[in-house]
DNA sequence: GTGTTATTTAACAAATGAGGCAAATAATGA
DNA sequence: TCATTATTTGCCTCATTTGTTAAATAACAC
């Protein structure tokens, strides 16, 4: 699962908001996708295409109902992805809370001297 | 922090690389980031803006030095998008592990009589 | 100030992406 | 099979993005 094409599909605001609304709602169809949007419904297709493509989604025929629905494993792949890197940023997010304290201290200390 | 801002931000391939370098390294000069890429510094130029403008990274001016670094923030707020829906693909990851791996067994079984 | 190195802006060409409409293809139900 | 509804493909246009080179700025060291 590849980390930087999933940003990649999740660029597009209507792509976000379409993946948004299956987290939230859950499995849907094309159609039901389609109907929040301004957009025809061939792009509304190809968005989806593109986020099936990018393993974000996956299509489902199950019987009479073909719907979409998020792949946990792409969800899983981000959020792996910043944790992987979360003592770095984290870290350094206290460090700079720190920094930007001291600092505004500093200025401050400044101001009032001056 | 817009979310969507920085998946764009991070949907670009060079993008997403230097923000890797970032967080593994920490603070680099514009220069010292170029240097792995095949391409412009003038493009690698515009990538840190694109990056700095969606807030993901931040031009630090200190002293004679100048170099960017990743905000915390940015990585915080993605990881909260995740977080948000984390019940939802976490729970239905945990039941699509069971349906896909019926459907599979399923399937076998009917390959297995054709 | 001058020269030197680092970085950004300007101007432009090429590539990519998103949207629309019409036609093609699937899936369903009579 | 035929009609109906749902979805996708093909083809084209327009806007945005990415990259290039040359010139402009900034920051430093003498």
């Amino acid at each position: 699962m590849n980390v930087q094409t999933i940003f990649s599909a999740l660029s597009d605001p209507t792509r976000f908001a379409i993946v948004e609304q299956l987290l939230e709602k859950g499995d849907q169809t094309a159609g039901s996708l389609a109907e929040p949007f301004d957009i025809s419904k061939p792009a509304i297709s190809r968005h989806l295409k593109v986020l099936e493509e990018a393993g974000v989604i996956e299509r489902r025929i199950d019987r009479q109902f073909r719907s979409f629905r998020v792949r946990p494993q792409s969800m899983r792949s981000l959020d792996d992805w910043i944790g992987r890197y979360r003592r770095f940023w984290q870290t350094s997010f206290d460090r700079l809370e720190k920094v930007l304290q001291d600092k505004k201290e500093e200025e401050n200390t400044d101001a009032d001297r001056d």
